[in-house]
DNA sequence: CCACTCTTGTGAAATAGTTCGCAATTAAGT
DNA sequence: ACTTAATTGCGAACTATTTCACAAGAGTGG
């Protein structure tokens, strides 16, 4: 199980194979092939088998994997065996959309703060959270020793909020809003960036149109 | 200009790099160099060339680019010199959010309706559009002319839905819903998927710790 | 108008990621 | 036990993407 360097796209894959896994669980099947994965999410049946091969023998020859199984590594290697406190910031419209995501809780992910420098924002409830004014980030970081980081304020804001998170020792910081951030490489940070989305559509049709 | 196949990922890029133009233009810069737009966006410079070469050739050697100019023709090469309709569909926590999400508008992405299967959500409204019932999608989709609709359903709905729009002419998806979908190949599918975003990060936190 | 500096555009090389093809292994049937 | 069918794991071949490196322009200053 030598680990060098796994492709980003080998992650994302896995956490959908994971994903379709558990609703072959749902479904109670036992074994699952790597073409029957690879049917399920849409990918090659030797991309299954190259992207598990990164971390071990999880098959049988002629058989398959065993879903149960196959879904417990996965779980594992994802980091999903445990739960992670995440820290929102920003609780504008997507930001309270995120907060009460089903999805978060789901896998693990327990959105144990939030907070807001918006004077008429702080002190909604969110779910469970009351929404805190951004004063208190950094102590909140710290005080729950939080890992995770989820930013949804205007890009204006964005790389002071995120220099304050990362003195406060935060490790991964998952980025809504549509600006570059800078980060020390220890921390890990991911964008996802509704607007980039929308104009990769919009340039597939405009060259179909073209074509 | 001969195209034949623009990696997906030079493309993201081409939204990110017209994002930072846009910075730019609002400081009133009126040159950048390719190093310093990959220094903007956290690529290198010889990438920022290969992206645009793709599409012919907009600097100037000793000089760089025209901040105005590249911007004006990184619009038009994703298709953003003029508006697209979108439907969406799911007007839950999720979708009310993207509804009233700024950045759709900002790029020429009108929301023109949305639609959701539940009777005690259909008839609010969400900015200036009013939620409808989902029987009227397809009709709404023909009528209007919507090339591009976005996906907020739970994943149970989601590939159902996915067909009646295929069926009503819709040609491009942007689908939020964590279900893989089956579409036919003439209509362009993007997949943003929350809970892989998330378990990449815990991923890599996961790695971290290990190693 | 020459020398110097800067920076693009682009083949070529290097790196990364995907697909192919098949030996090895397992189970099932006879 | 032997044969057949299924399916993994994995090296090798292939394809895609990124980086390198440099010739070709373009502006600047003397």
């Amino acid at each position: 199980m030598k680990v060098y360097k796994i492709p980003e796209a080998t992650v994302m894959r896995l956490s959908v194979y994971s994903r379709f896994l558990h609703q072959l669980l749902d479904e109670g099947v036992n074994t699952a092939s790597s073409e029957a994965i690879a049917q399920g999410v849409g990918v090659s049946s030797a991309q299954v088998r190259k992207d598990l091969a990164y971390f071990g023998e999880f098959g049988t020859r002629g058989v398959g994997y065993r879903v149960d199984e196959l879904y417990g590594h996965l779980k594992s290697i994802l980091g999903l065996d445990h739960d992670w406190n995440i820290i929102l910031v920003g609780a504008g419209k997507l930001g309270s959309a995120l907060a009460l995501y089903q999805g978060f809780a789901e896998r693990g992910f327990h959105v144990s703060t939030i907070v807001d420098n918006d004077k008429k924002i702080v002190g909604n409830k969110l779910g469970m959270v009351t929404v805190e004014p951004i004063e208190v980030m950094t102590q909140r970081v710290k005080e729950k020793d939080i890992k995770v980081g989820v930013l949804t304020v205007p890009a204006s804001a964005a790389q002071n909020v995120t220099d304050l998170l990362v003195e406060a020792g935060i490790k991964a910081i998952l980025n809504f809003s549509p600006r570059v951030l800078k980060v020390p490489n220890t921390v890990i940070l991911r964008n996802v960036d509704l607007s980039v989305n929308l104009e990769v559509l919009s340039f597939n049709l405009n060259m179909n149109k073209k074509n």
